[in-house]
DNA sequence: CCTACCGATCGGTAGG
DNA sequence: CCTACCGATCGGTAGG
Protein backbone atom coordinates (compact mmCIF):
# COMPACT_ATOMS: atom_id res chain seq x y z
CA UNK A 1 0.00 0.00 0.00
CA UNK A 2 1.53 3.38 -0.83
CA UNK A 3 1.54 6.25 1.81
CA UNK A 4 0.14 9.12 0.24
CA UNK A 5 1.24 12.32 0.94
CA UNK A 6 -0.56 15.34 3.03
CA UNK A 7 -1.38 17.54 0.37
CA UNK A 8 -0.07 20.84 1.16
CA UNK A 9 3.36 21.27 2.42
CA UNK A 10 4.45 19.07 5.44
CA UNK A 11 4.56 20.43 9.16
CA UNK A 12 8.05 20.86 9.89
CA UNK A 13 7.26 19.26 13.11
CA UNK A 14 4.55 16.90 12.95
CA UNK A 15 4.20 15.66 16.78
CA UNK A 16 4.76 12.33 17.26
CA UNK A 17 2.59 9.61 19.34
CA UNK A 18 4.77 9.89 22.02
CA UNK A 19 5.41 13.28 22.41
CA UNK A 20 1.57 14.13 22.18
CA UNK A 21 0.91 11.49 24.87
CA UNK A 22 3.76 12.76 26.97
CA UNK A 23 2.23 16.13 26.75
CA UNK A 24 -1.51 15.22 27.71
CA UNK A 25 0.79 13.99 30.89
CA UNK A 26 2.08 17.26 31.50
CA UNK A 27 -1.81 18.51 31.37
CA UNK A 28 -2.94 16.20 33.70
CA UNK A 29 0.26 17.00 36.34
CA UNK A 30 -0.45 20.80 35.52
CA UNK A 31 -3.86 20.44 36.71
CA UNK A 32 -3.19 18.33 39.69
CA UNK A 33 -0.60 21.02 40.74
CA UNK A 34 -2.60 24.51 40.04
CA UNK A 35 -5.58 22.48 41.56
CA UNK A 36 -3.60 22.51 45.09
CA UNK A 37 -1.76 25.44 44.93
CA UNK A 38 -3.85 27.68 42.73
CA UNK A 39 -2.48 28.71 38.87
CA UNK A 40 0.09 31.90 40.48
CA UNK A 41 1.40 30.19 42.92
CA UNK A 42 1.99 26.54 41.28
CA UNK A 43 5.25 27.16 39.64
CA UNK A 44 6.42 25.43 36.26
CA UNK A 45 9.20 24.17 39.02
CA UNK A 46 6.72 22.48 40.89
CA UNK A 47 5.26 20.92 37.77
CA UNK A 48 8.69 19.84 36.38
CA UNK A 49 9.71 18.30 39.52
CA UNK A 50 6.66 16.22 39.23
CA UNK A 51 7.61 14.49 36.64
CA UNK A 52 11.30 14.93 37.65
CA UNK A 53 12.42 17.22 34.73
CA UNK A 54 13.71 20.71 34.74
CA UNK A 55 11.74 23.75 34.26
CA UNK A 56 13.01 24.54 30.85
CA UNK A 57 12.03 21.00 29.16
CA UNK A 58 8.20 21.96 29.84
CA UNK A 59 8.76 24.37 26.67
CA UNK A 60 9.36 21.87 24.55
CA UNK A 61 5.80 20.88 24.83
CA UNK A 62 3.70 24.13 25.69
CA UNK A 63 4.57 27.41 24.49
CA UNK A 64 3.59 29.28 28.06
CA UNK A 65 2.12 28.52 31.09
CA UNK A 66 -0.62 30.32 29.80
CA UNK A 67 -1.24 28.14 27.39
CA UNK A 68 -1.10 25.01 29.81
CA UNK A 69 -3.73 26.11 31.69
CA UNK A 70 -5.88 26.65 28.65
CA UNK A 71 -5.41 22.82 27.55
CA UNK A 72 -6.51 22.32 31.20
CA UNK A 73 -10.15 24.29 30.37
CA UNK A 74 -10.30 23.06 26.92
CA UNK A 75 -9.85 19.62 28.58
CA UNK A 76 -12.57 19.92 30.60
CA UNK A 77 -15.14 21.95 28.64
CA UNK A 78 -14.60 19.33 25.77
CA UNK A 79 -15.28 16.42 28.27
CA UNK A 80 -18.08 17.58 29.39
CA UNK A 81 -20.09 18.56 25.90
CA UNK A 82 -18.77 15.31 24.56
CA UNK A 83 -21.89 12.92 25.97
CA UNK A 84 -24.35 15.67 25.53
CA UNK A 85 -25.56 14.34 21.94
CA UNK A 86 -26.94 10.96 22.73
CA UNK A 87 -29.24 12.29 25.80
CA UNK A 88 -30.84 15.60 23.46
CA UNK A 89 -31.33 11.93 21.49
CA UNK A 90 -33.51 11.01 23.83
CA UNK A 91 -37.83 12.13 23.58
CA UNK A 92 -39.82 11.84 27.16
CA UNK A 93 -38.87 15.48 28.73
CA UNK A 94 -38.86 13.94 32.12
CA UNK A 95 -35.85 11.35 31.06
CA UNK A 96 -33.94 13.52 29.36
CA UNK A 97 -33.56 15.86 32.23
CA UNK A 98 -32.89 13.44 34.48
CA UNK A 99 -29.95 12.36 31.89
CA UNK A 100 -28.52 15.81 31.81
CA UNK A 101 -28.24 15.81 35.73
CA UNK A 102 -27.02 12.38 35.79
CA UNK A 103 -24.83 13.33 33.45
CA UNK A 104 -23.46 16.73 35.08
CA UNK A 105 -22.89 14.83 38.56
CA UNK A 106 -20.50 12.08 37.07
CA UNK A 107 -18.51 14.44 34.54
CA UNK A 108 -17.34 16.59 37.84
CA UNK A 109 -17.24 13.49 40.18
CA UNK A 110 -15.15 11.66 38.04
CA UNK A 111 -12.65 14.59 37.39
CA UNK A 112 -12.87 16.51 40.40
CA UNK A 113 -9.55 17.92 40.45
CA UNK A 114 -10.02 18.92 36.80
CA UNK A 115 -13.05 20.88 37.54
CA UNK A 116 -11.33 22.58 40.40
CA UNK A 117 -8.97 23.88 38.17
CA UNK A 118 -11.45 24.68 35.72
CA UNK A 119 -14.13 26.72 38.05
CA UNK A 120 -11.66 28.20 40.17
CA UNK A 121 -8.69 29.64 38.34
CA UNK A 122 -10.54 31.20 35.28
CA UNK A 123 -9.15 34.77 36.43
CA UNK A 124 -5.49 33.01 34.78
CA UNK A 125 -6.66 32.78 31.21
CA UNK A 126 -6.37 35.40 28.81
CA UNK A 127 -9.86 37.43 27.74
CA UNK A 128 -9.16 35.71 24.65
CA UNK A 129 -9.23 32.55 25.58
CA UNK A 130 -11.66 33.08 28.19
CA UNK A 131 -14.22 33.88 25.40
CA UNK A 132 -14.07 31.22 23.95
CA UNK A 133 -14.71 28.95 26.80
CA UNK A 134 -17.27 30.91 27.58
CA UNK A 135 -18.80 30.32 24.31
CA UNK A 136 -18.94 27.21 24.71
CA UNK A 137 -20.15 27.32 28.82
CA UNK A 138 -23.20 29.30 27.32
CA UNK A 139 -24.01 26.44 24.82
CA UNK A 140 -23.82 23.90 27.47
CA UNK A 141 -26.21 26.26 29.62
CA UNK A 142 -28.56 26.72 26.60
CA UNK A 143 -29.06 22.84 26.01
CA UNK A 144 -30.06 22.18 30.24
CA UNK A 145 -32.59 25.55 29.86
CA UNK A 146 -33.93 24.28 26.55
CA UNK A 147 -34.42 20.91 28.46
CA UNK A 148 -35.88 22.83 31.63
CA UNK A 149 -38.64 24.37 29.66
CA UNK A 150 -39.74 21.45 28.08
CA UNK A 151 -39.86 19.84 31.27
CA UNK A 152 -41.80 22.92 32.93
CA UNK A 153 -43.94 23.12 29.60
CA UNK A 154 -45.00 19.33 30.08
CA UNK A 155 -45.61 19.94 34.01
CA UNK A 156 -42.84 17.47 34.75
CA UNK A 157 -41.76 20.55 37.35
CA UNK A 158 -43.21 23.50 38.62
CA UNK A 159 -43.63 26.50 36.12
CA UNK A 160 -39.78 27.97 36.63
CA UNK A 161 -37.48 30.73 34.63
CA UNK A 162 -36.03 28.78 32.39
CA UNK A 163 -32.26 30.13 32.58
CA UNK A 164 -32.24 30.50 36.16
CA UNK A 165 -33.53 26.97 36.98
CA UNK A 166 -30.92 25.92 34.33
CA UNK A 167 -28.26 27.51 36.46
CA UNK A 168 -30.04 26.40 39.50
CA UNK A 169 -29.39 22.19 38.19
CA UNK A 170 -25.83 23.05 36.78
CA UNK A 171 -24.43 24.51 40.01
CA UNK A 172 -26.00 21.95 42.46
CA UNK A 173 -24.57 19.37 40.28
CA UNK A 174 -21.21 21.44 39.51
CA UNK A 175 -20.71 22.49 43.25
CA UNK A 176 -19.17 18.64 44.23
CA UNK A 177 -16.31 19.17 42.98
CA UNK A 178 -15.50 21.67 46.53
CA UNK A 179 -16.61 18.99 48.82
CA UNK A 180 -16.33 15.35 47.23
CA UNK A 181 -14.38 12.70 48.90
CA UNK A 182 -13.80 9.95 46.47
CA UNK A 183 -13.19 7.53 48.94
CA UNK A 184 -16.16 8.15 51.26
CA UNK A 185 -18.58 9.66 49.10
CA UNK A 186 -20.77 7.77 45.96
CA UNK A 187 -21.29 9.35 42.90
CA UNK A 188 -24.13 7.18 41.81
CA UNK A 189 -26.25 8.22 44.99
CA UNK A 190 -25.00 11.46 44.81
CA UNK A 191 -26.84 11.58 41.30
CA UNK A 192 -29.95 9.82 42.74
CA UNK A 193 -30.18 12.34 45.85
CA UNK A 194 -29.92 15.55 42.75
CA UNK A 195 -31.82 13.75 40.56
CA UNK A 196 -34.97 13.16 43.10
CA UNK A 197 -34.81 16.94 44.12
CA UNK A 198 -35.84 18.22 41.05
CA UNK A 199 -37.83 15.28 39.84
CA UNK A 200 -39.12 13.51 42.49
CA UNK A 201 -39.33 10.03 43.15
CA UNK A 202 -41.87 8.96 40.78
CA UNK A 203 -40.41 5.78 38.44
CA UNK B 1 -20.31 60.94 85.04
CA UNK B 2 -17.21 59.38 86.01
CA UNK B 3 -15.31 57.17 83.01
CA UNK B 4 -14.69 53.83 84.43
CA UNK B 5 -11.18 52.40 83.44
CA UNK B 6 -11.31 48.83 81.81
CA UNK B 7 -9.83 45.95 84.21
CA UNK B 8 -6.48 44.74 84.11
CA UNK B 9 -3.79 46.31 81.69
CA UNK B 10 -4.81 48.76 79.11
CA UNK B 11 -3.97 47.68 75.62
CA UNK B 12 -0.81 49.81 74.08
CA UNK B 13 -2.60 50.57 71.18
CA UNK B 14 -6.61 50.54 71.47
CA UNK B 15 -7.62 50.90 67.82
CA UNK B 16 -9.70 53.67 67.23
CA UNK B 17 -13.02 53.73 65.65
CA UNK B 18 -11.86 55.55 62.47
CA UNK B 19 -8.76 52.97 62.17
CA UNK B 20 -11.33 50.17 62.42
CA UNK B 21 -13.03 51.84 59.78
CA UNK B 22 -9.95 52.51 57.52
CA UNK B 23 -9.30 49.12 58.26
CA UNK B 24 -12.65 47.90 56.49
CA UNK B 25 -12.39 49.72 53.69
CA UNK B 26 -9.11 47.98 53.07
CA UNK B 27 -10.82 44.53 53.40
CA UNK B 28 -13.52 45.67 50.83
CA UNK B 29 -10.92 47.21 48.26
CA UNK B 30 -8.53 44.05 48.69
CA UNK B 31 -11.58 41.95 48.27
CA UNK B 32 -12.58 43.36 45.12
CA UNK B 33 -8.92 43.05 44.03
CA UNK B 34 -8.61 39.40 44.47
CA UNK B 35 -11.95 38.60 43.22
CA UNK B 36 -10.94 40.30 39.34
CA UNK B 37 -7.06 39.15 39.49
CA UNK B 38 -6.95 35.90 42.29
CA UNK B 39 -5.10 35.89 45.64
CA UNK B 40 -1.74 35.87 44.58
CA UNK B 41 -1.91 37.67 40.87
CA UNK B 42 -3.51 40.88 42.90
CA UNK B 43 -0.65 42.90 44.46
CA UNK B 44 -0.46 44.93 47.91
CA UNK B 45 0.41 47.67 45.51
CA UNK B 46 -2.86 46.79 43.27
CA UNK B 47 -4.68 47.40 46.82
CA UNK B 48 -2.63 50.44 47.99
CA UNK B 49 -2.95 52.34 44.70
CA UNK B 50 -6.78 51.53 44.69
CA UNK B 51 -6.92 53.37 47.94
CA UNK B 52 -4.47 56.63 47.02
CA UNK B 53 -2.05 54.86 49.38
CA UNK B 54 1.78 53.13 49.13
CA UNK B 55 1.92 49.92 49.93
CA UNK B 56 3.67 50.14 52.98
CA UNK B 57 1.01 51.80 54.63
CA UNK B 58 -1.49 49.03 54.28
CA UNK B 59 1.27 47.17 57.10
CA UNK B 60 0.18 50.10 59.34
CA UNK B 61 -3.64 48.17 59.49
CA UNK B 62 -3.09 44.73 58.75
CA UNK B 63 0.13 42.38 59.78
CA UNK B 64 0.28 40.41 56.16
CA UNK B 65 -1.31 39.53 52.83
CA UNK B 66 -2.63 36.63 54.56
CA UNK B 67 -4.06 38.18 57.42
CA UNK B 68 -6.02 40.34 54.81
CA UNK B 69 -7.24 37.49 52.74
CA UNK B 70 -8.60 35.94 56.10
CA UNK B 71 -10.61 39.03 57.27
CA UNK B 72 -12.54 38.85 54.05
CA UNK B 73 -12.93 35.45 54.30
CA UNK B 74 -14.28 35.52 58.21
CA UNK B 75 -16.32 38.76 57.08
CA UNK B 76 -17.86 36.51 54.43
CA UNK B 77 -18.56 33.68 56.94
CA UNK B 78 -19.90 35.71 59.57
CA UNK B 79 -22.05 37.30 57.02
CA UNK B 80 -23.66 34.07 56.08
CA UNK B 81 -24.14 32.78 59.84
CA UNK B 82 -25.44 35.92 61.13
CA UNK B 83 -29.03 35.58 59.66
CA UNK B 84 -29.40 31.56 60.50
CA UNK B 85 -30.86 31.50 64.89
CA UNK B 86 -33.70 33.51 63.51
CA UNK B 87 -34.40 30.53 60.46
CA UNK B 88 -34.03 28.12 62.93
CA UNK B 89 -36.90 29.65 65.14
CA UNK B 90 -39.39 28.40 62.57
CA UNK B 91 -41.64 25.44 63.60
CA UNK B 92 -42.50 24.26 60.14
CA UNK B 93 -40.38 22.25 58.38
CA UNK B 94 -41.43 23.26 54.89
CA UNK B 95 -41.24 26.78 55.79
CA UNK B 96 -38.21 26.52 57.20
CA UNK B 97 -36.35 24.97 54.17
CA UNK B 98 -37.89 27.50 51.91
CA UNK B 99 -36.36 30.45 54.12
CA UNK B 100 -32.71 28.30 54.21
CA UNK B 101 -32.99 28.65 50.39
CA UNK B 102 -34.12 32.55 50.16
CA UNK B 103 -31.10 32.71 52.86
CA UNK B 104 -28.51 31.56 51.02
CA UNK B 105 -29.96 33.30 47.95
CA UNK B 106 -29.78 36.69 48.93
CA UNK B 107 -26.92 36.02 51.09
CA UNK B 108 -24.70 35.33 48.16
CA UNK B 109 -26.52 37.79 45.72
CA UNK B 110 -25.57 40.62 48.12
CA UNK B 111 -22.23 40.52 47.95
CA UNK B 112 -21.33 38.59 45.29
CA UNK B 113 -18.11 39.64 44.88
CA UNK B 114 -17.00 39.10 48.34
CA UNK B 115 -18.21 35.66 48.00
CA UNK B 116 -15.89 34.99 44.80
CA UNK B 117 -13.02 35.46 47.15
CA UNK B 118 -14.78 33.66 49.74
CA UNK B 119 -15.38 30.04 47.41
CA UNK B 120 -12.06 30.48 44.75
CA UNK B 121 -9.58 31.49 46.57
CA UNK B 122 -9.17 29.03 49.70
CA UNK B 123 -5.68 27.78 48.47
CA UNK B 124 -4.13 31.28 49.79
CA UNK B 125 -5.36 30.47 53.29
CA UNK B 126 -3.04 28.78 55.50
CA UNK B 127 -3.81 25.33 57.17
CA UNK B 128 -4.52 27.03 60.53
CA UNK B 129 -7.08 29.90 59.12
CA UNK B 130 -8.77 27.57 56.53
CA UNK B 131 -9.26 24.78 59.22
CA UNK B 132 -11.17 27.16 61.34
CA UNK B 133 -13.62 28.30 58.07
CA UNK B 134 -13.97 24.96 57.52
CA UNK B 135 -15.18 24.40 60.57
CA UNK B 136 -17.44 27.18 60.62
CA UNK B 137 -18.48 25.84 56.84
CA UNK B 138 -19.69 22.50 58.83
CA UNK B 139 -21.93 24.08 60.60
CA UNK B 140 -23.49 25.89 58.56
CA UNK B 141 -23.83 22.62 56.54
CA UNK B 142 -25.29 20.81 59.39
CA UNK B 143 -27.79 23.15 59.57
CA UNK B 144 -29.42 22.45 56.10
CA UNK B 145 -29.06 18.69 56.71
CA UNK B 146 -30.97 19.11 59.40
CA UNK B 147 -33.71 21.00 58.01
CA UNK B 148 -33.53 18.74 55.12
CA UNK B 149 -33.95 15.66 57.62
CA UNK B 150 -37.03 17.52 58.68
CA UNK B 151 -38.39 17.89 55.84
CA UNK B 152 -38.25 14.36 54.41
CA UNK B 153 -39.11 12.67 57.68
CA UNK B 154 -42.88 15.25 56.98
CA UNK B 155 -42.88 14.39 53.34
CA UNK B 156 -42.46 17.56 52.42
CA UNK B 157 -39.61 16.63 50.24
CA UNK B 158 -38.44 13.20 48.51
CA UNK B 159 -36.77 10.38 50.78
CA UNK B 160 -33.15 11.46 49.99
CA UNK B 161 -29.64 11.29 51.77
CA UNK B 162 -30.00 14.55 54.33
CA UNK B 163 -26.21 15.67 54.09
CA UNK B 164 -26.13 14.74 49.73
CA UNK B 165 -29.15 17.16 49.47
CA UNK B 166 -28.16 19.92 52.07
CA UNK B 167 -24.68 20.20 49.71
CA UNK B 168 -27.17 20.00 46.46
CA UNK B 169 -28.92 22.79 47.78
CA UNK B 170 -26.09 24.99 49.04
CA UNK B 171 -24.75 24.21 45.55
CA UNK B 172 -27.78 25.30 43.74
CA UNK B 173 -27.97 28.64 45.86
CA UNK B 174 -23.85 29.16 46.18
CA UNK B 175 -23.06 28.20 42.30
CA UNK B 176 -25.11 32.39 41.86
CA UNK B 177 -21.36 33.92 42.28
CA UNK B 178 -20.62 32.47 39.57
CA UNK B 179 -23.15 34.13 36.54
CA UNK B 180 -25.10 36.58 38.81
CA UNK B 181 -25.24 40.22 36.97
CA UNK B 182 -26.69 42.13 39.11
CA UNK B 183 -27.87 44.92 36.37
CA UNK B 184 -29.62 42.00 34.55
CA UNK B 185 -30.53 39.70 37.80
CA UNK B 186 -33.33 39.96 40.02
CA UNK B 187 -32.29 38.17 43.52
CA UNK B 188 -35.89 37.88 44.66
CA UNK B 189 -36.70 35.64 41.72
CA UNK B 190 -33.32 33.59 41.52
CA UNK B 191 -34.53 32.65 45.34
CA UNK B 192 -38.27 31.78 43.33
CA UNK B 193 -36.80 29.29 41.33
CA UNK B 194 -34.85 27.54 43.51
CA UNK B 195 -37.42 27.06 45.95
CA UNK B 196 -40.00 25.92 43.37
CA UNK B 197 -37.25 23.52 41.97
CA UNK B 198 -36.84 22.26 46.17
CA UNK B 199 -40.66 22.39 47.45
CA UNK B 200 -42.81 22.50 44.31
CA UNK B 201 -45.13 25.47 44.15
CA UNK B 202 -47.64 24.63 46.83
CA UNK B 203 -48.26 27.68 48.96
C1' DC C 1 15.88 17.60 27.24
C1' DC C 2 19.62 20.34 30.28
C1' DT C 3 22.66 24.33 32.41
C1' DA C 4 22.92 28.95 33.17
C1' DC C 5 20.97 33.13 33.46
C1' DC C 6 18.08 37.56 32.79
C1' DG C 7 14.44 40.91 33.95
C1' DA C 8 10.54 41.80 36.44
C1' DT C 9 7.50 41.48 40.27
C1' DC C 10 6.37 41.09 44.92
C1' DG C 11 5.87 40.71 50.11
C1' DG C 12 7.87 42.73 53.66
C1' DT C 13 11.11 45.89 56.60
C1' DA C 14 14.02 50.03 58.14
C1' DG C 15 13.65 54.35 59.49
C1' DG C 16 11.49 58.31 59.69
C1' DC D 1 1.51 57.28 56.43
C1' DC D 2 5.90 57.72 53.11
C1' DT D 3 10.72 56.77 50.70
C1' DA D 4 13.96 53.53 49.81
C1' DC D 5 15.33 49.11 49.55
C1' DC D 6 16.25 43.90 50.29
C1' DG D 7 15.75 38.93 49.28
C1' DA D 8 13.32 35.60 47.01
C1' DT D 9 10.63 33.69 43.38
C1' DC D 10 9.26 33.08 38.81
C1' DG D 11 8.31 32.90 33.68
C1' DG D 12 10.92 32.69 29.97
C1' DT D 13 15.26 32.46 26.76
C1' DA D 14 20.08 31.36 24.93
C1' DG D 15 22.64 27.90 23.50
C1' DG D 16 23.76 23.51 23.33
Amino acid sequence: MSVKRRPGRPRLTEPSPEHLARRQQLIDTAAEVFRAKGYDAGSLDDVAAALDLRKASLYYYVRSKAELLYLIFDRAITLALSRLEEILAVEDARQRLALLIRHQVLTIAGEPGLFTVFFDQRAGLDHERAQEIRAKERHYLGVYAKAVAQATSESVIPPVDARYAAQAIIGMTSWIYKWLDPKRDDPEQIADTCVRLILGDRP
